[in-house]
DNA sequence: CGGACGTTTGACTAATCTCAATCCTAGTGG
DNA sequence: CCACTAGGATTGAGATTAGTCAAACGTCCG
C-alpha cells in the first residue's frame, strides 16, 4: 500500500522536518537561515509535550509559530468554563495568525501530542517585510489562504448538514490539508480525541463515535489506533456534497 | 427612542454615504479621491437593484469592493443546485477579500435590497500597496481583522450551541458589527430573508421563525418590518455566553 | 499492576426537521 | 385606488435525528 510520499513524524518529535518543503513559512525560514544584509528573521525551534501550552488567551503576541511535526488545537474558553475549539493545526501550518493584527493572542493553543514547532520574532518579521515586496506578498498570501480556509470550513460545517455530514466534511477536509502538505490524502493520523472532534464540530463526542463506527462499517474509512485510513473517498464525497443518495 | 448616531441608508440607495467615516476602505477611498504623486487608486461608484449579482463564482477578481449602503449576501453554489450562504456584509465592510490570493472569485455576491458599493481596481491597489507602507498595513490589517472575525463567527455558532444560541450569537454578532460601523446596536435592519438567515446558520427555516417568534414573546426582542429592535442584551447574550439560565 | 482517561454501546428524551396548510405583504396591472 | 398574485412568513402535527445519562470496556502511563 502506497502511503505518499512523506511520513507523518508524528509519535517522535523525531527531528525530521520533511513538511519543511511545503510548509507555509518556508520563505520566512528561508531568510532566518541564510540571512540577508540588513534584515534579520529571529527563528528559535521549541518542542512541546503533550498537553503542553504553546500560548494562552492574553499572553503578548510576540511569534508566528508554525509546526513542523505533531498538532496543535487552538480554542477559545467559554464562560461555562468549557472549551470551544477553533480548529487544528497539522505540520506545515501557520497557529493563530488571526492574531496579526492585535497584540495579544485572542486564543488558547495546545499541543495534542509531541510537537515541534518554528517560532518566528513577530517584530522581526515585521520589519522585515516592509524591506522585501516578495516575503510581503507572501505573508499576504498565508493571510488570505488562511481566510478562504475559514470560509471554505464554514461551507460544509455551517450548512444544514446533518452530523453524519458534518463529520464526513471534516475528514475531507483532513485529507485536503494532509495532501496539500505532502502526506497521504488516504492514510493520515487522526491526533485528536473524540471530544476535540466533537467539541470541534458541535455535537456530542458519542454521536461522533457512532458515525465513526457506521462509516467503518459501510467500508468508508477504517480506524486503528488513531490513524484513519480513506476507502471510499468518492462515497464520502457523496455525504458531503450530495451528487447522490437516494 | 435614541436610534444611535447614524442613519441607516437601507430603503432607498440615497446617496448618503453616512458609513464612509468607519468604513474599512476609507483609507483607499482617500487614496482614490486625493491622488498621491505616482499613485492611482481607481475607485468607481456602483449601484444595485435588489436581487442584482455583484460578482459570481469563477469571475475575474478584479476589483475589492466596499459596501456603502444596503446588504450584499456571498454564497456557494451547492452541487445539489441549492446554495450555501456564507455570510452578509453590511455597510462599511469588504466584500470578498478572501478571494484576495485568488486570480478568480470563489463566491456569488448578490444585493438583498437597494446596494451602493465602491470598487476599487485591484491591480492599483495592489501597486499602490508597494508604494504606500501605511496603506500595506491596512490592507494587512483588513485581512487580519476579518480573518479574527470569521473565527469569532464559528465560535458561537459551531459551538454544541442550539438553534436557539445560534440565532441569537447571529443577532448579537449583528449588532456588534452595526455598532462597529457607527450604527444603533440595539435597532437595525435585518435585510435577509429567513430563508436566507437559516440557511447562513444551518437551520430550516421553521426553526428560524419560531426561535424569533420566542425571542419576541419573551421580550428579548422586537421585530417590526424587517427592523429589529434588542430589548434585553443581557439576557440575548446570557443565552450565548451561558452565564446563565438554569 | 493500578488507575485515569478515552472509547464504545444502550436506552431514553428532547430538539429539530419535514410536510403541509394558511396567512401576510409587497409589487403588478387594471 | 383597488383587486390580484407570488413569494415570504407563520403555524401545526408527526417523523427523525441527535443529545443525555449511564455503564462497560480498553489502553496508555506511571
Amino acid at each position: 500500500m502506497s502511503e505518499g510520499a512523506a511520513q507523518h513524524s508524528t509519535a517522535q518529535a523525531s527531528g525530521g522536518y520533511d513538511a519543511c518543503r511545503r510548509c507555509r513559512a518556508s520563505l520566512l525560514c528561508q531568510f532566518a537561515t541564510h540571512p540577508v544584509p540588513g534584515i534579520t528573521v529571529i527563528k528559535r525551534q521549541r518542542r512541546l509535550r503533550r498537553g503542553e501550552i504553546l500560548y494562552s488567551q492574553g499572553d503578548a503576541f510576540e511569534a508566528l509559530y508554525s509546526v513542523c511535526s505533531g498538532t496543535v488545537r487552538t480554542s477559545v474558553p467559554t464562560a461555562q468554563g468549557r472549551r470551544q475549539t477553533l480548529g487544528f493545526c497539522i505540520p506545515g501550518e501557520l497557529v493563530g495568525i488571526a492574531d496579526l493584527s492585535a497584540r495579544r493572542h485572542t486564543t488558547d493553543a495546545v499541543a495534542l501530542e509531541p510537537t515541534e514547532v518554528a517560532a518566528f520574532a513577530f517584530r522581526s518579521v515585521s520589519d522585515a517585510m516592509d524591506a522585501l515586496p516578495l516575503l510581503r506578498r507572501i505573508v499576504l498570501q498565508l493571510l488570505a489562504e488562511q481566510l478562504a480556509h475559514d470560509e471554505e470550513l464554514i461551507l460544509p460545517l455551517l450548512g444544514k448538514k446533518t452530523a453524519l455530514e458534518r463529520l464526513s466534511a471534516y475528514l475531507l477536509s483532513l485529507s485536503r490539508r494532509y495532501e496539500a502538505r505532502g502526506f497521504s490524502a488516504t492514510y493520515f493520523p487522526l491526533a485528536m480525541s473524540r471530544s476535540d472532534i466533537s467539541d470541534y464540530l458541535g455535537l456530542a463526542k458519542e454521536t461522533v463515535c457512532r458515525l465513526l463506527a457506521r462509516l467503518t462499517d459501510d467500508g468508508l474509512i477504517t480506524l486503528d489506533a488513531r490513524r484513519l485510513r480513506i476507502r471510499d473517498h468518492e462515497r464520502l464525497a457523496q455525504l458531503v456534497y450530495g451528487t447522490s443518495p437516494v
